[in-house]
RNA sequence: GCUGCUGUGGCUCAGCGGUAGAGCACGUCCUUGGUAAGGACGGGGUCAUGGGUUCGAUUCCCAUCAGCAGCUCCA
């Protein structure tokens, strides 16, 4: 099927839902019922919330208006006949009198009518096979002031293999969730109790938080950014001064009061690293100055809106801050698209939509530095040949920005890198340098993130990689596992020659070693070194590789020499 | 924050108006076993918290907190 077609068979599907519904609940009222990008949805206004058994009543309903075989047609009316057909569907009329022109069209399957523009499957039964998959609540048209509707999701398709691929890649998905994964390999646990939003990471999860980190860090000294450190709080002066106890003060934690100064917690970089740049007079030989620091930030989130290490409320920005002239911001956000597209391939990321937002209703800076702007970020877009979509309006309101979105194994999208012009903060800081001519000029300020959040990032990487880590990740890089105890003392020689080069644990357990095996392998430890009788008396090692089995037997020092090259690791 | 669902040992979950169970994990012992679970025994839970109903609540009701699925918002 195309996109079309797959579109058509969705939204029959779910006129077929809201037909259903329509059967067994005559008294709800029809809210809107699209396709989406994988299946369809149908939102009902109904005092009480459908349940699991409601579910199987609508989906047997729904089984026999396909096998009724309906034939689905549009029909034309003119406005006021509509208000006629819809005087008892509250949401149906709303939209209709928001519609343009004297015209609205409906599509009509046996007694069910519904106000929509199609298009349409000719007939029920071209359905074949679906399956609802949840009942949520959403607001009607998305405003949370509005109504609370009952929203029904669900997915069909023509093929009962179709469908039965589907239902097991939301198994997979469930499989690769990084919550489940973070508890079972034990990277990290939360403790609601003590504050929801918070993250411990546990010993294995600090190592791969500490690679990436490094990894970032060296990157970024390579390609000339300067780190620097700020603190985590800082007087309210400095938030009243950057606007933010204004216009972000939801999304603070309550200040800290003490005898002679109100302290707040951060929930931004940006204000401290100004401090850095007016600490001195700056030169514009000096530009672009560009400074890093994987700096944590706290944010207070809504309760309902915290999910895993993806949305927290303490969390780590690889946040930079880069001054530049208005000659040479083009350049510098192309540096920025290059960078983050060297971090996304080096984490094996294909997937990922980038958006260009322009300048909402509420904005700071003149329409003229917004164009600007806004075009450099294009141009730096167009220069690099980037696919990228436009959101209108949907710039923060001190300046444009592009954000490149990845997608996860379930679909979701999740904002990782975001590359935003500031005109706010070097307005209200003072920002400036010393022109050519001795001048005072005010720089371009471009705030940048590339992974968004450290926690975010490496909860995207666990389900990206099913907490099986390539190689330089993972947190145990080998296991040696003596076939018995009399081997004990070989192993732990072994352990000693590859101690300097990778991470290596030495399975002392008494357990068998299809034990020792299956347990390496459930923890998804890259190699295991199988060592008994045979490589005692050889002095050799048995190397067994993650999900794939026996690959050979090596020395020690070919092993090694062997993994470094595979790996690039020195 | 909104709507709904859920909250039982470290994990996954069963149970139920008469003060708790399984598997895994953990501990001790036996076993020394060649490529995905060897065996025996044992320790561990004020059944999220606070109220209420009841002779009696982990079980029913209410509130709070937290988790989950969406919505809204966002890195």
């Amino acid at each position: 099927m195309d996109k079309n077609e797959q579109e058509k068979y969705w939204h029959t599907s779910s006129h077929i839902l809201a037909h259903a519904v329509q059967r067994l609940f005559p008294d709800i009222k029809l809210g809107t019922g699209p396709a989406i990008e994988k299946g369809f949805y149908y939102d009902f206004y109904r005092k009480n919330p459908f349940t699991p058994e409601d579910l199987k009543l609508i989906e047997k309903a729904m089984s026999s208006i396909i096998k009724e075989n309906l034939s689905v047609e549009p029909v034309k009316k003119n406005k006021e006949e509509a208000r006629a057909i819809l005087k008892d569907e509250p949401f149906k009329l709303e939209i209709l009198e928001a519609l343009e022109g004297e015209q609205a069209i409906f599509y009509k399957q046996g007694n069910f009518i519904d106000l929509c523009q199609g298009p349409h499957l000719s007939s029920t039964g071209q359905v074949k096979h679906f399956k609802l998959l949840s009942v949520a609540a959403s607001y009607w048209r998305g405003d949370e002031k509005r109504e609370s509707m009952q929203r029904i999701y669900g997915i069909s398709f023509p093929e009962k293999q179709e469908l039965e691929e589907y239902l097991k890649f939301i198994e997979e998905a469930k499989e690769r969730d990084h919550r489940t994964l973070g508890t079972k390999l034990d990277l990290f646990s939360m403790h609601p109790e003590f504050g929801s939003g918070l993250i411990y990471w546990h010993p294995k999860g600090s190592i791969i938080r500490k690679l990436v980190e490094d990894f970032w860090k060296e990157i970024h000294l390579k390609n000339g950014y300067e780190l620097v450190y700020t603190p985590h709080i800082a007087d309210i002066a400095l938030w009243d001064k950057s606007g933010h106890t204004g216009f972000y003060k939801e999304n603070m934690f309550a200040p800290m009061v003490t005898e002679a100064k109100t302290f707040q917690l951060k929930p931004m970089n940006c204000p401290f690293h100004i401090l850095i740049y007016n600490n001195r007079l700056r030169s514009y030989r000096e530009l672009p100055i560009r400074w890093a620091e994987l700096g944590t930030v706290y944010r207070y989130e809504k309760q309902g809106v915290l999910h895993g290490l993806l949305r927290v409320r303490g969390f780590t920005q690889d946040d930079a801050h880069i001054f530049c002239t208005e000659e040479q911001a083009e350049e510098e956000v192309i540096k920025v698209l290059d960078l983050v597209c060297f971090f996304l391939k080096k984490f094996g990321f294909a997937d990922y939509r980038i958006c260009l937002s322009t300048r909402p209703e509420k904005f700071v800076g003149t329409p003229e530095n917004w164009q600007k702007a806004t075009t450099a970020l294009e141009n730096a877009l167009k220069g690099r040949n980037m696919n990228y979509e436009i959101d209108p309006g949907e710039g923060v309101f001190y300046g444009p920005k592009i954000d490149i979105k990845v997608k996860d194994c379930l679909n979701r999208e999740w904002q990782c890198s975001t590359i935003q012009v500031d005109f706010n903060i070097p307005e209200r800081f003072d920002v400036k340098y010393t022109g050519n001519e001795g001048d005072f000029k005010t720089p371009i300020l471009i705030h940048r993130a590339i992974f968004g959040s450290i926690e975010r990032f490496l909860g995207i990487l666990i389900e990206h990689y099913k907490g099986s880590f390539p190689f330089w990740l993972a947190p145990e890089q080998l296991r040696i596992l003596p076939i018995s105890d009399r081997h004990m003392p070989y192993a732990e020689k072994t352990a000693k020659d590859i101690e300097p080069h990778f991470r290596v644990q030495v399975d002392r357990r008494n357990e068998k070693i299809n034990r020792k095996i299956r347990d390496a392998e459930e923890e998804k430890v890259p190699y295991m070194l199988i060592l008994g009788d045979k490589e005692e008396a050889g002095g050799t090692l048995s190397l067994r590789k993650h999900k794939t089995g026996m690959v050979g037997t090596f020395s020690a020092e070919k092993l090694i020499k062997m993994l470094r090259e595979e790996s690039g690791q020195p």
